[in-house]
RNA sequence: GGUCGGGUGGCCGAGUGGCUAGGCUCAGGUCUGCAAAACCUGCUACCGCGGUUCGAAUCCGCGUCCGACCUCCA
C-alpha cells in the first residue's frame, strides 16, 4: 500500500484522497444491468472497468464488499404517464415467455459474459424483485418523512421540496427552475405536483404482468428505488463508493441520492465514480442501419470473438478485448475501431511475451544495483503510484511496456545483468504477475487455451517438431525446414529462431 | 433548446503551466540460411481565433466540431 489512493469523485467535480469510512473496508455499490436483452458491449465496458477497480482495492488490502444488482423489474421504457412500459414485460410479450423467464435467460447470458471477460463476482448480487418488501418499507418511510406523496394509487417523489430543505440535482448538475420548466404536455402529468417529480411506487396497469401487493396499489416499484433500497440493505445507509455509466448520473443516480436523502435525510455514497462510454467508429452504437454503408454502427460481443460483423475485419478474442479497454481511462470515451483493436492484439501479445521471457529469466550471479536496476526499480514505483492515482491503467501499462525492452534486453545479452540485483528481477516478476493478472485481469490465451494439460501436450509436440526442423537446418535442408515453418503458420502457430534455440507461441 | 464532458502526431490513447507517456503503423539498421521474432535508431503532435503569463496542449473568453444525458421530433 505504497501510495495513497485518490479517485475523481463525480459529486464534488474533483481528485480526492480516498478515505474508507471504515479503516480497510470498503463497501461498493454498482448498477447492474437491466436483463431484458443480450448484454450490451458499452456494459461490458463498464463492468469491466469496475473489475479492474475492485481488483486494485483488493490488491491494497480492503476488504471489499462489491454489490451488483440485477434489474429485473420496473425499469420502464418511455415516460411513465404516458402509459409506459416495463422493458422485462414488454420482453415477455414479445417472447412469449413469463417475465421471469426472460430475466433468467438474459442474465446467464450475461453472466456468461463477464466470465468470458474474466471479471471477479461481486460479492451480492442482489435483483430487485427480491426485495419488494424493502423497498415498500423504504416508500413508506419516505413518506412518513413528507418527501413523497401518494395520487391515484402511485407514489411520487416531491423534488422541489428536496431541493428547498437539500440539494436535489448536485451530481448531475440540474437546476430544478430548469426541470420544471422543461414541461411539456401538461395533461399527462395530473398525478404528478411537479414535472421533474418522479415515480416510487407505481399503481400496474391491468394488462401489466408484474406486480405486487403494497398499501398504495397493486403494483410495482420505481426503477430508481431498487438501487437505493438493495444498498441500504447491505452497505448501511452510507457507504464508500457508488459506480454506474455516466449514462445513470441522471435521473437514476440523482433520484437514488434523493431518496435516500427522502428515507433517512443521509448521503448514500461519499465517492460518486463514473465509467465513459464506448463508441464504434467515433460514434454511438447504433443498430439503426447507415443508408450510405448499409452496415449498422453496432456490435455484440460474440461478433466481436468471431469477426462475424461488417466493421471488423477479424475476430478479436475477449482478453485482446479487455487490453484494449484497459488502454484507455476509464472515465474517458473509448472509441472501438478495427485499427484500435489490432494494435491492442499486438501489443498484448508484446507484454504476453514479455511477461513469459521475463518469468523464466534466471539471475546469472554477479550483481549490482547499477543504472539498470534504479530505472527498472522507478518504474515499478510509478506504476503503482499511476495505478493509485485514480486507477489509471493506461499509464500503469505504460510502465510495464517501457520494462518490456529491459526484459528483451536482458534475455539477449544487449543488456548487463550485472547491472541489476537478482532482488530486483524477483521483484519485476511478481510486478509483472500482479499488474497482468491480478489487477488488470488478464488471461494469458496466446498459450494454449483450455488448461487441464493440454498446453503440456502441445508443448511436447513443438519441441519435437522443432527438433526436427532443426535437424532439418543442420543439413541445410531448407525446403523441409520453411515446410515446416509455413505449415505451423498456417495453424497459427509461430517459431522463433533465436540465438539459443527455437521458441514457439500461439497467434 | 438545456446540463455535463470532450477535440492530442498516419491510427488508438495518456498527460493540466516549463522536464512533453505508451501501443500500433511507417522508414533505416543489427541478428538470421531466408523470413519472423527480438534489439537499436528515426518520426514532436496538441480544432480555430483572441487573451493571461517570462513561458500554454495544459488557465480564461469566443467560435467550431463531437459525445452522453434531459427535452423536441419522428
Amino acid at each position: 500500500m505504497s501510495a495513497q489512493l485518490k479517485v475523481y469523485n463525480s459529486l464534488t467535480r474533483q481528485k480526492e484522497i480516498f478515505k474508507p469510512i471504515n479503516e480497510g473496508a470498503i463497501g461498493m455499490y454498482v448498477c447492474g444491468p437491466t436483463v431484458y436483452s443480450d448484454v450490451h458491449l458499452g456494459n461490458c465496458r463498464t463492468f469491466v472497468s469496475f473489475d479492474v477497480i475492485y481488483r486494485y482495492l483488493l490488491h491494497l488490502g480492503y476488504k471489499v464488499r462489491y454489490v451488483r444488482n440485477i434489474t429485473d423489474v420496473g425499469h420502464l421504457e418511455g415516460d411513465v404517464d404516458t402509459g409506459a412500459e416495463d422493458k422485462i414485460s414488454k420482453k415477455a410479450k414479445l417472447e412469449q415467455l413469463e417475465p421471469m423467464e426472460v430475466v433468467q435467460k438474459y442474465m446467464n447470458g450475461f453472466h456468461d459474459m463477464m466470465a468470458v471477460f474474466n471479471t471477479l463476482k461481486p460479492s451480492i448480487e442482489p435483483r430487485a424483485t427480491g426485495h419488494i418488501v424493502e423497498q415498500i418499507e423504504m416508500v413508506q418511510t419516505i413518506i412518513d418523512n413528507g418527501f413523497a406523496y401518494e395520487k391515484n394509487g402511485s407514489v411520487y417523489f416531491d423534488t422541489v421540496k428536496l431541493a428547498k430543505e437539500g440539494d436535489y440535482g448536485k451530481l448531475s448538475g440540474r437546476i430544478i427552475e430548469d426541470l420544471l420548466v422543461e414541461t411539456r404536455d401538461l395533461k399527462n402529468q395530473q398525478e404528478k405536483r411537479h414535472p421533474s417529480d418522479f415515480a416510487i411506487w407505481i399503481k400496474a396497469a391491468p394488462e401489466h404482468l408484474m406486480h405486487w401487493n403494497s398499501p398504495w396499489s397493486v403494483g410495482f416499484p420505481g426503477w430508481h428505488l431498487e438501487c437505493s433500497a438493495m444498498s441500504t440493505k447491505y452497505l448501511g445507509n452510507n457507504f464508500d463508493i457508488h459506480g454506474g455509466g455516466n449514462d445513470l448520473k441522471f435521473p437514476h443516480h440523482e433520484n437514488e441520492i434523493a431518496q435516500n436523502h427522502g428515507a433517512c435525510n443521509c448521503q448514500p455514497a461519499n465517492y460518486w465514480l463514473h465509467t465513459n462510454m464506448l463508441l464504434m467508429n467515433g460514434k454511438k452504437m447504433s443498430k439503426s442501419i447507415d443508408p450510405e454503408t448499409g452496415i449498422s454502427n453496432s456490435i455484440a460481443p460474440e461478433e466481436l470473438f468471431t469477426g462475424d460483423n461488417p466493421n471488423i475485419s477479424k475476430g478479436y478474442s475477449p482478453m485482446i478485448v479487455r487490453f484494449f479497454m484497459l488502454q484507455s481511462h476509464y472515465s474517458s470515451t473509448l472509441d472501438l475501431t478495427d485499427g484500435a483493436l489490432s494494435a491492442a492484439e499486438k501489443a498484448y501479445r508484446r507484454l504476453m511475451e514479455g511477461n513469459k521471457i521475463l518469468q523464466e529469466l534466471a539471475h546469472p550471479g554477479k550483481e549490482s544495483a547499477g543504472d539498470l536496476d534504479k530505472e527498472v526499480n522507478e518504474l515499478i514505483d510509478l506504476a503503482y503510484a499511476e495505478m493509485s492515482d485514480d486507477f489509471n491503467a493506461p499509464k500503469a501499462l505504460a510502465r510495464l511496456f517501457e520494462l518490456v525492452p529491459k526484459i528483451n534486453g536482458l534475455k539477449a545479452g544487449h543488456l548487463a545483468f550485472d547491472q541489476i540485483t537478482a532482488d530486483t528481477i524477483e521483484k519485476l516478476k511478481a510486478t509483472f504477475n500482479t499488474f497482468i493478472f491480478d489487477i488488470f485481469g488478464l488471461q494469458d490465451d496466446t498459450v494454449a487455451g483450455g488448461g487441464d494439460g493440454e498446453y503440456e501436450t502441445l508443448d511436447g509436440l513443438m519441441q519435437m517438431v522443432i527438433k526436427i526442423r532443426q535437424s532439418a537446418r543442420e543439413n541445410k535442408d531448407w525446403g523441409t525446414a520453411d515446410t515446416i515453418r509455413d505449415t505451423l503458420k498456417a495453424l497459427k502457430l509461430q517459431l522463433k529462431d533465436g540465438k539459443e534455440g527455437t521458441a514457439w507461441s500461439k497467434e
